[in-house]
DNA sequence: GTTTATTGTAACATTTATTGTTACAACAGA
DNA sequence: TCTGTTGTAACAATAAATGTTACAATAAAC
């Protein structure tokens, strides 16, 4: 199965804070009209990247900003926030190999070590990849332009 | 979300028939004591393996053998046989940004090619692994002890 | 030819995660 | 006090993974 879209929300989310911060108050309804989901979603996301560290939200007033540097913010971290990998495995195991055969009981600890090989190379490139490397891919597409909220 | 479990039992699979194959006949019975599923999930992986070219199966009289050698299968060819991604990618896109917001029209073709250098980094570390590499790691966790069945 | 074990597959149920939606109390600033 | 916003509960809808029973098709053994 596909990793879920929240990684991808997230960094949208990001990339509007980033392109929108000095003109606009980013709030989940603004970052909803943008990415066209439900407002509540947003906000489930956005706290989830608060409670990493991430971000900071302005209650009753309203707002998201950067809690970071554009540098300092991996796709590794964005990734950990907002993906709950049931004890951090990005592979999941089947429960119950039977100990009563030779491979049913050898096959989880010596599967385990490859997995994480595996684990760590996507986690490595993720690392390698801050939000400055995004937002500058970004900055070939567009240019910032009238936004699409006057509310 | 985790990768599901037809990876690890589909690698599982593949290490009781290099185990078991010239001591019994592998069937869908037989691998669904070991790893403790039902035998219909065994089938419909061994299914996925056969038209991957992986493993041979007999009908009516049963069994499952190799296609190729333990060094010429690797752990992405068997993820790729059994993991059905939707149109190849890892990462699930949120599927309607709003093409009239600056970020919203540039999100999509920016992310791509970072998602599929990230999906690509981890595809190598699985391309790196065969079967023969898991196959000598097991070897150092069990010795051909009576097999389980005797049915 | 009959019996037997097995595969392939349909049909359905169960569970879990994702995603969407409405509603509203708590909050902060005007 | 009013207003817009966040945080969160509660629930619905969808989709995928996983489990189960049943049975026709198959191939070998007898």
């Amino acid at each position: 199965m596909q990793i879920s879209s929240r990684f991808t929300i997230a960094i949208h989310i990001f990339s509007c804070i980033n392109t929108f911060r000095d003109e606009y108050k980013i709030t989940s309804n603004f970052l909803a009209m943008s990415i066209q989901v439900n407002p509540v979603i947003i906000r489930k996301l956005l706290g989830q990247l608060k409670d990493a560290g991430l971000i900071e939200i302005k209650r009753g007033s309203g707002g998201a900003s950067l809690a970071k540097k554009t540098r300092e913010i991996t796709l590794l971290d964005i990734f950990n926030a907002v993906e709950s990998l049931d004890d951090g495995r990005l592979f999941h195991f089947h429960e119950n190999p039977n100990p009563d055969c030779p491979i049913g009981k050898s096959i989880h600890p010596v599967l385990d070590s490859r997995l994480e090989q595996i684990q760590r190379a996507m986690e490595k490139e993720m690392q390698s990849i801050t939000l400055e490397d995004i937002f500058k891919d970004i900055a070939k597409y567009t240019k910032k332009t009238l936004p699409l909220n006057q509310v």
